[in-house]
DNA sequence: AACTAACGCGTAGCTTGCGACATATTTGAA
DNA sequence: TTCAAATATGTCGCAAGCTACGCGTTAGTT
């Protein structure tokens, strides 16, 4: 029996992006923006765009063109980096420490609705398959090491 | 310990459009009009833009930029549906047969890749994890009622 | 028959995704 | 030291995704 998995992704994926759409709207985020900002405030050193790109295993147009807009809106802010003037270290703004802990929560309600009903032993078979299929594909994960934790 | 389902969906989304990407481009398709030409030639009974939307899952306005291209490179046609004015048949053109064998093979090569070392069981799991996930998500499956096989 | 609601589609304007090309900086090797 | 390669970013132009709005057709209600 033939399955389906890649167009199941398109459909999950396009779900899980509205659904997170509707919640972060309210403080003028769009889905990624907001995973952005999350990822951005977690980390102990001010990341570059490259950093981003490596995490979210995007190109460097796309995330340029995210971090841009979130400059545009007062989230974040660019200072060179005196060691290696090529990078451009990304600080988060007020506006955007302020929305840190809604922006979480969201990102959680997200990750547990997707896998609402589901036992603990299918969460953990369900993560490990998206792992081994990213691998499949190609795809690397930079394993997220928590390095702040709130 | 707080996994990340949406951070690997949009990932192995991302990898799964690029892998079919390389294989549709020298048929001058891209993967989502690639995935479209296969559906709309698999269906008995040419379809119109809406049963598009809903086995996508995407909204009005992204399959008609979809399907206007397809028309302006003469894989489809649009034909008023005599019996409702509102709506217009898309039929699959000589330039979109062409390539529908080939069209098919790369899918299906892209799902195998997917699931490549799962076991059966597991393969079964995966595709029963998705379907379940999108459902948590309010989203819905056409069942796909396979109308021509070829 | 008339009117309203639901439906299918078109368009505008935005964000997100990409490849391709260009620029400046850093690094490493000759 | 010098020069080439690797690195980080900028920009252009496109496809694909969305919401919001509008327009004509169909269907259902009275």
């Amino acid at each position: 029996m033939r399955r389906h998995y890649g167009h199941y992704l398109r459909i999950l994926h396009g779900c899980t992006d509205q659904f997170l759409s509707a919640a972060v709207t309210q403080m003028d985020l769009t889905p990624v923006q907001s995973r952005v900002v999350g990822y951005l405030a977690h980390r102990s050193e001010p990341p570059c765009a490259k950093d981003v790109e490596e995490e979210f295993q995007l190109s460097h147009p796309t995330v340029s063109g995210i971090l841009s807009r979130l400059e545009k809106k007062a989230f974040v802010e660019f200072r060179p980096d005196p060691a290696d003037r090529r990078c451009k270290r990304i600080y988060v703004l007020e506006k955007g420490w302020e929305h840190i802990g809604q922006i979480h929560r969201i990102i959680n309600e997200n990750e547990d609705r997707i896998v609402d009903g589901f036992t603990e032993e299918e969460k953990q078979q369900f993560a490990a398959f998206l792992e081994r299929a990213i691998r499949n594909m190609g795809g690397s994960l930079c394993h997220h090491k928590e390095e702040k934790t709130e």
